[in-house]
DNA sequence: GAGCACTGC
């Protein structure tokens, strides 16, 4: 079995894109049929599409990665006057990376300067005009906020959800609001936008209302063909069996040609693996073959790491990029003619009955398959190596279960809540929650305080639902004014919605960045050691040869650097003074634990914990301060439970 | 003595 994609051009007889070309002359007349699902009408030209905006309210798109949706369909908008009368065109990505390099290329295209006529709106970045942004890139997440301001959405006049696929829990969020926006402002246009076959489940979505009316149209994607390839038989041990695909490719590069190599895997313990035995066969190879260079890409490697991969190969060489699934969607390198993909995929799952969040890892879906596999056909035909049988690939589902299926839901309901959407059993999600998540959200909401026994929300609820952090943390910066640390209880907000803020390496250097890491260390435990970290970078200059030789990432800390000072803009806002304690860690211990009482825990002899909740086992992460010490009154409170490979 | 899919406000 392959699949195949084809390039403008090249169609071959009887290709989409052939039948694409006779469809250019019924421009017009050609009208898609609003439900008519499995007759997805293959329009090529700009006039279908604005035809279909014109027509129908809701416009869901298909079309490859590549296929320019993203950078021109706005442009078709902007040019039929769609973004006339002061109105203007939104579209949403689910990466602060897609909308800002996209509006950028755009503003290019229409040669204008970034910011103007073209801008994107992303958090801590507004490069846009009220008055003159025409077309508005921002992220999924800028977008769901902006409805909490501006229910109706007025200012814009079409919507564009791209990216759809992905299902992001905003995403998702954002399609049921936009459908209720539509009910009372039916001139709104929505597009969706899509990358799989899977895009049917919108139209259904969208034909649902008694004024539905949806349509799908289908775009071709600019893709060179992909061969795809299966095991004869299943591997046990798929991690050896990249390191040999990928070394085999290599050796019949005579047959095969230039082009470098990508290996999917699920995470760094198995690319770590895999770049070893890579390594160690290295010495083997036959003086005619073409060198290789092992490039392991994963999202705890640092920038300058992963720079590395986007480098091209040294002449005479070949590039083996070993990665997480951040190469899928997230990130693009030029020049692979060959994907290794191993089959399955990391996801974190979320289980409402324990509140217990863990990774599992799952077979990828065949949407995800696909996208692997387009992976190879970027600049030219490309081969794509599945390591598991075609009789596995026949019973994988469809696509990954959305992100709203398997995730915390206090803080979106809260914000739903606040948009006045009560009833959340009624509500029209794409995908409902479990309902077991829903009620522990609703509870945990009432336990904080931010909602009443009739599921109202309070006056500090109406307060926390505006502000971008989590609802325990959102309590914590409000009792500051109680206990007098609004000062420091802010640094820590900040530094606890930052991730991987240490860095420590592989092996000696690793000794080396623990050693470092300890003189951050406090006896009161992480929440105040992240305290110390920041202090400490702001005092020394906040400067990034300061972080590399403190264990700390650059990266990370100008991020808590961007949080603290809009976390503090919503302090003034709402009140809240910026005191500082003065060293009273009392007080501020008092502050932390009144955010997050629920989630405390007591110290046992045999150096494990009870939570107070559910009296679990629980046991300090390693990456803890607490790992190695006793806490002194012997009670803690964690900010997050995750189930990790650790045995019981 | 032991561990880190990926995003986003």
């Amino acid at each position: 079995m392959s699949l195949t994609f084809w390039k403008p051009g090249t169609a071959a007889p009887g290709s989409t894109l052939d039948r694409a070309s006779q469809l250019e002359e019924s421009i017009g007349v050609q009208i898609p049929p609003t439900h008519g699902r499995g007759q997805l009408p293959i329009l090529k030209y700009r006039d279908n599409l604005l035809y279909c905006v014109e027509k129908f309210g809701v416009v869901i798109v298909i079309g490859q990665t590549g296929c320019g949706k993203t950078t021109q369909l706005p442009q078709f908008l902007l040019q039929a006057g769609w973004a006339d009368d002061g109105h203007t065109i939104a579209c949403t990505q689910p990466r602060r990376i897609a909308a800002t390099s996209v509006a950028s290329r755009v503003s290019d295209e229409l040669g204008t300067k970034l910011g103007e006529e073209v801008g994107y709106s992303i958090r801590f970045e507004d490069v846009s005009s009220k008055e003159k942004t025409r077309i508005l890139y921002m992220t999924d997440g800028m977008l769901f906020r902006e409805t909490l301001v501006d229910p109706l959405l007025s200012r814009y006049s079409v919507v564009m959800i791209d990216e759809a696929h992905e299902r992001s829990v905003y995403t998702d969020l954002l399609l049921g609001i936009l459908r209720k926006i539509r009910k009372k402002r039916p001139s709104l246009r929505l597009i969706v936008s899509s990358a799989t076959l899977d895009a049917t489940k919108f139209l259904d979505y969208f034909s649902q209302d008694s004024e539905g009316d949806a349509t799908i149209v289908s775009l071709e994607g600019r893709m060179y063909p992909v061969e795809v390839t299966y095991l004869q038989e299943p591997t046990p041990d798929y991690v050896r069996k990249a390191a040999e695909t990928a070394w085999n490719i290599n050796l019949q590069s005579l047959q095969q040609g230039p082009g470098d190599i990508l290996v999917f895997l699920t995470g760094r313990e198995e690319i770590d693996r895999c770049v070893q035995e890579l390594s160690e066969m290295i010495p083997s190879l036959p003086a005619r073959a073409t060198r290789i260079v092992l490039l392991p890409l994963h999202a705890g490697l640092s920038t300058e790491e992963q720079l590395h991969v986007f480098q091209p190969a040294e002449r005479g060489t070949r590039k083996v990029v070993i990665s997480t699934n951040i190469a899928e969607a997230s990130v693009t390198i030029e020049g692979i003619k060959f994907v290794v993909d191993c089959g399955c995929v990391k996801i974190r799952v979320f289980n409402p009955t324990t509140l217990l969040a863990s990774l599992a890892t799952v077979p990828t879906s065949v949407a995800s398959a696909t996208q692997r596999a387009g992976r190879a056909g970027r600049t030219s035909p490309g081969i794509c190596y599945r390591l598991y049988t075609s009789s596995v690939f026949k019973v994988l589902p469809a696509t990954t279960s959305p992100e709203i299926t398997r995730t915390d839901m206090t803080t979106p309901i809260l914000q739903l809540k606040s948009l006045g959407i009560d009833d959340l059993m009624k509500f029209d999600w794409v995908s409902a929650p479990p309902a077991e998540t829903v009620l522990r959200a609703l509870e945990g909401l009432y336990a904080a305080g931010m909602i009443d026994d009739s599921g109202r929300l309070t006056p500090v609820g109406e307060q926390v639902a505006e502000c971008p952090v989590e609802v325990g943390i959102a309590r914590m910066l409000f009792s500051s004014k109680e206990f007098k640390c609004g000062e420091e209880i802010l640094t820590i907000a900040a530094m606890t919605a930052v991730q991987d803020i240490f860095v420590i390496p592989e092996g000696a250097a690793g000794a080396l960045a623990e050693l470092e890491r300890r003189k951050f260390t406090a006896e009161e435990g992480d929440h105040f050691t992240l305290l110390n970290a920041y202090n400490a970078f702001t005092r020394y200059g906040r400067s990034s040869s300061w972080c590399k030789s403190h264990a700390l990432s650059f990266r990370a800390m100008s991020r808590a650097v961007s949080i603290r000072s809009q976390l503090k803009k919503y302090m003034q806002r709402f009140n809240l003074p910026l005191e500082s304690c003065e060293g009273d860690s009392k007080r501020l211990t008092k502050c932390l634990v009144s955010g997050y009482w629920r989630n405390g825990a007591r110290w046992t002899a045999d150096g494990t914990y009870r939570s107070v909740r559910g009296n679990m086992i629980l046991h300090v992460h390693p990456t803890s301060v607490l790992f190695t010490r006793k806490p002194r009154s012997g009670w803690v409170i964690f900010h997050e439970v995750e189930e990790t490979k650790k045995a019981h």
